[in-house]
DNA sequence: CATAATCTTGCAATTTCCTGCAAAAATATG
DNA sequence: CATATTTTTGCAGGAAATTGCAAGATTATG
């Protein structure tokens, strides 16, 4: 039995399932339950399931989607979140990039803080309506539904016209040469001009993503005032230090 | 029997019946009460439900009122949306306005429908997110957080430099002598735009808003081409009618 | 205020997960 | 063809998560 054939097997059980079980698996395909598991995690990391404890489930075409949400792991990306609510304060404007370190920081909002959030999110835009105390912006265009974002021209043309206290960036991946990068171009775009638009960026980035790169170019990694990140003791962070950024 | 499923079956539970007791989960579910307990515990700090003594209930994104009335008049605006089914047709552009009556009508998109979808309202962007078929265009601005629609110029703007086949406008109040109206004068500005952006406009209206009036106003009577009601029967429907508008 | 229902907390039993390791199989190399 | 290298697989253990139970605190209700 190749693993592909496994593979394959297990893809149509979760099909027709709509789940599937290690102990079940096991059984069906005359290996180990590790075995199992490691085949999970393959097809797990190439985004075709979710491993869940004792199997896993289908992947549903929208992040953001009720099941999934519970399943990010938020525990890194609570405590970045928790080192950004430093930098807000009662008045200033705020561009939120979309991403889920961002919505995890807009849900850590307290509920007396004043503020002016632009977004192109709409997550993001749904979270902020329920607290009393922000103002929230959409930026207009056509919505990418697989980040949940607005984009194009008009989106550009609204955060063009504005100047902002604080951008918070959800970045895709960091690199000290090659800079910021994204793996869309429409949305490299955006960020672009999110940058240009802010007195002072704040990227907040789980430290998987640093050092890695994508096609797309956002800005150069100077722009970047303060970087957020879950492990700023690394090693990891050194390089950018080095380049008069703050990590935290 | 996987957490995740049991996660499955208490938000659609939830849906229909509007709230959960621990007890029935517990039967239904099969696991002990203090299981159920976690679980919505789990489910609540995501942001999906609420907890309450003895189990839950649905999570109202706002503490305004956009979620209250979806509830209100149920049954009348689901017929609105069933009629007004029937205009729409694979590759048409919809502007479709905010409102509890367009709600109802986006959550009874055919699957296979195929169309391009202009709004200014979060939640409708959000729900039409999950449907493959309809490329979601969301126009830019502040949030009325009692609506949930965009305003402002920018909305204005993004709207002019648009022709649609059909505007859905969810109307406030209708009255043959002073027209359109609304409560709120952006508001009003922006369905002033909409109106004139489309070649065709279908005001989905329960028949309790028929014969009112509030003190901004939107456009004249005779723009709308169909009205869409629960009581076309009624004495109510013939001034309209007399003015050569379609009300069904 | 008394009673019953519900909630919280801590704990132990069970299941599942992860890590390192070694044997077996497949593949590459001289 | 023989040998070296890589990949795959199963196993053992300790770590972590899940679950049900019990005791005491809290809240609803007549």
């Amino acid at each position: 039995m190749l693993k592909e054939e496994r593979f394959d097997y297990i893809l149509k059980k979760l099909q027709t399932d709509h789940k599937v079980l290690h102990t079940e698996l096991s059984n069906d395909l005359q290996v180990s339950e590790d075995t199992v598991r490691r085949d999970l995690e393959v097809l797990a990391q190439n985004g075709l399931l979710i491993k869940v404890r004792g199997g896993a489930i289908p992947h549903s075409p929208n992040p953001f989607a009720f099941n999934e949400r519970i399943l990010l792991h938020e525990d890194d990306k609570r405590a970045i979140a928790n080192k950004a609510l430093s930098f807000l304060h009662n008045g200033q404007t705020i561009i939120m990039d979309g991403g889920t370190s961002t919505y995890a920081l807009v849900k850590l909002f307290p509920p007396d803080l004043q503020l002016t959030v632009v977004t192109p999110s709409v997550p993001i835009a749904m979270q902020l309506m329920e607290h009393p105390g922000v103002d929230v912006i959409l930026t207009g265009g056509r919505i990418f539904k697989s980040s949940q974002v607005t984009s194009g021209l008009d989106t550009i043309r609204m955060l063009e016209k504005l100047r902002a206290d604080i951008c918070f960036m959800g970045v895709c991946s960091l690199h000290t040469e090659v800079g910021v990068t994204g793996p869309d171009m429409d949305e490299a775009a955006v960020k672009n001009v999110m940058v240009q638009s802010a007195n002072k960026v704040i990227a907040l980035v789980t430290s998987d993503k640093m050092g890695t790169a994508e096609p797309y170019k956002v800005c150069n990694i100077t722009a970047m005032d303060t970087i957020i990140t879950d492990e700023a003791g690394l090693a990891l962070a050194a390089p950018y230090r080095q380049l008069g950024i703050n990590v935290i």
